[in-house]
DNA sequence: TAGTTCGTTTAGTAATTACTAAACGGACAT
DNA sequence: ATGTCCGTTTAGTAATTACTAAACGAACTA
């Protein structure tokens, strides 16, 4: 039996509050993606407000922080004072914004304490054995951070994450 | 000036904490972590929760997913009825297991959720030309979830994904 | 049998995070 | 100026998540 096209766009943003979610962002923040990418064209803050339930309030911050992860983009219309929002359809891109978000937050500087870990325990005199040791695992750790980074930086540096990158990738690891 | 190991250890727990926080995991499990990693035995339960200043019972719960995720394994001793925890050192081998573990999860289910959209708006009859947008949006989501689950399981499936494998990728990416 | 010594579970609390309602301030119109 | 229409901020509340304290059950011991 076919389903009215509104309870379906109302399951697949659901479908994307979890999704949300299971990444450490707010549900809401899911659902409002789900209303712009559910829309052919942008819509204002009061009508995500509408569409989600959710308070001017909310939609006002999240959809900023969706902006810049770059998920979302805003747009103005000639002599109309809203704010029109609307969503990225190239996810590729929108990871490499997320990345560059994330690189310079609490993240990194939680990374460079492990950096500065090892520092402190190459400076220490005493306890030779044990700090041997701690050298050897902090810098393990160090690494795999360094990896990672690495990693990272390259995916936000390439002007396009396509299909066709990541098949390459594929490849290699088979 | 030298600083104690103690102190350098616990700014460097304090530090995974943080990290665990960032990407969504307890800030107590980083710090369970942490406590295993720095310790060059096993530690049992108590002697984690005494370490961290958990509970018994929440260290009990937190190591147990710990596990789950292969990032730390339990071990046994002979004619001794505690559980021992230590380590694992290898992050490769871990990221491979995190990922397989995120597999079959809410996660997946979330994302099948979009799969099914896509049936249901196929299935309809009716508003055919909104239909065929929301079509085209759905499955481009699709798709991209897709190749995200190609790469997971192609990093599952390795038997190492090592630094080699990691500089490989580097180089595809330049 | 009763008594220890473990790990786990449970029920409740603390802390954090997501959200609401409403005030606010700027930009424009009259 | 005065009022309206925006987006943002703020202060408080609801919901969620992380944790504690304590009871529990299994496995062993005497």
């Amino acid at each position: 039996m076919t389903q009215k096209l509104e309870t379906i766009k109302q399951e697949f943003i659901e479908g994307l509050s979890q999704i949300s979610r299971f990444w450490g962002f707010p549900k809401g923040m899911g659902a409002i993606f789900g209303v712009l990418y559910l829309s052919p064209s942008p819509l204002s803050l009061d009508e995500i407000a509408r569409q989600t339930g959710l308070t001017k309030g909310a939609v006002s911050t999240e959809v900023r922080a969706l902006a810049r992860m770059g998920l979302v983009h805003r747009s103005t219309r000639l002599a109309d004072r809203k704010d029109y929002y609307e969503a990225e359809t190239d996810f590729y891109k929108s990871i490499r914004s997320i990345l560059k978000e994330r690189q310079n937050t609490e993240f990194d500087r939680a990374v460079g304490s492990v950096k500065e870990t090892l520092a402190r325990l190459e400076a220490g005199t005493t306890n030779a054995e044990e700090r041997a040791f701690l050298i050897e695992r902090v810098r393990a750790l160090q690494e795999f951070f360094d990896a990672i980074d690495s990693l990272a930086r390259a995916v936000v540096k390439l002007e396009s994450l396509g299909l066709a990158n990541v098949q390459k990738i594929l490849s290699i690891l088979k």
